[in-house]
DNA sequence: ATCGTAGAATCGTTCAACAATCCAACGATC
DNA sequence: GATCGTTGGATTGTTGAACGATTCTACGAT
């Protein structure tokens, strides 16, 4: 049966602004594709193959993921997240999360072992200073606790938010040293969901985004 | 400044595709497109007389509000709402709103304001008899909940959420009754907030939760 | 230095065309 | 009689060109 739901997927990625829209996706998290850059349909479409109408679909579904910005009449950009941004990003995060993680005591063994797993897998690359994969599995923890919810929608809304929060980062220096630091914090977020303290990984969950949105911001602002 | 503003919203409000979708969206929420349709591009196109293309465009803009699903080679369709969806619907609101709900003492008047002013319009209208203006009243009522978060992108998603949550509402009879049932539930949690008791609020917001999610999921199924 | 204007560049939208895909009806086979 | 190809017809996917509308840029007037 997995087979033939990994066939159907293969199937499915049939549309041509789709791939299109996967490769120009790729380019913008990765940094290729600068924040604020604007995208001419004219250049990339030439250079990618693709008719216009076809490129604007793919520029259609990256600005529903709020990787692009389109402004009428004068084109698409690539979104560049301001202190304002960011601040709204952390505002949504704090009540998804800490919201996701009443859920705990409510779920089962598979849904604990996605948050649990990720930090060790961190402290594990973290100790080999593999900081672009400690920066990997940080984002898989955070994951794994909107998956507390049991919602795909809501976690298909974490990614847009996380994806967005890639692109900040990419504004500022040095960005995978972020996630080094709160390393710690989220090993004792997980201490304290597996002693059944609920409200306390809660608090602790907060004074995270507290601080990596102040840090954060003061990078934006200082730009 | 207000007038400024106004005079801005206007002129943003150029694009053919944006036009073309609200009309259909309006459409789709009152019910004249039903649950399930098929949406030709010719015979759409033709009625509105704009070309593929745009229309196209606009296809897309409902389907990230999550009203329209597009299958590839097949065509639009206007979402019909499975009780699976409702169940995923309902586990997202039930952390987002329970999330947000926790902000209440941090928010200053006008954001409380907007928690409990509906919920007094929505008593109103029910001693009219007025079931269409009370569920209004109350989506307005959960709006403020999630308005107590800050966050502008959080509020966008849930009126999404909203709008495909009144989707499914449309597949099921008698659609109004459902909010009249819960409304003192509403009127109890604003006292519960507003004698600062968040915990006791949240329960009973939870409560609420669970209880139209069985009742619309059994509506829902048994059809 | 500011303002207004002409021209270039780009976007918004339409149209026509063709390939690719899906669907329903029709027969062929067992 | 039910299942399985096959064949057309209808619809979508994608392309390319075209033209009006809007924005941007650079130049010149006041």
């Amino acid at each position: 049966m997995s087979a033939l739901a990994q066939g159907r997927a293969d199937l499915e990625r049939a549309s041509t602004a789709q791939k299109v829209a996967d490769m120009l996706r790729e380019r913008v998290l990765d940094g290729e594709l600068a924040p604020g850059l604007r995208l001419s349909e004219e250049a990339i479409g030439g250079a990618l193959g693709v008719s216009r109408n076809t490129l604007r679909e793919a520029f259609r579904l990256l600005t529903r993921d709020r990787l692009l910005v389109h402004e009428h009449s004068r084109g698409v950009f690539v979104r560049r997240p301001g202190g304002e941004d960011v601040r709204d990003l952390y505002a949504a995060r704090r009540v998804i999360e800490c919201g996701a993680l009443q859920n705990w005591p409510a779920v089962g063994d598979d849904r604990r072992a996605a948050v649990r797993t990720p930090v060790e897998e961190a402290s594990a690359h973290g100790a080999r200073r593999d900081w672009a994969k400690v920066g990997a599995a940080n984002i898989r923890f955070h994951r794994g606790i909107v998956g507390l919810a049991g919602s795909h929608r809501l976690s298909e809304e974490s990614d847009r938010l996380f994806a967005e929060l890639m692109l900040a980062f990419r504004v500022v220096s040095d960005p995978e040293r972020l996630h080094m630091a709160y390393l710690p914090l989220n090993r004792e977020i997980v201490e304290l969901l597996s002693s059944g303290d609920v409200d306390g990984a809660t608090t602790r969950l907060r004074e995270y985004f507290d601080l990596a949105e102040s840090d954060l911001v003061a990078q934006l602002e200082q730009r």
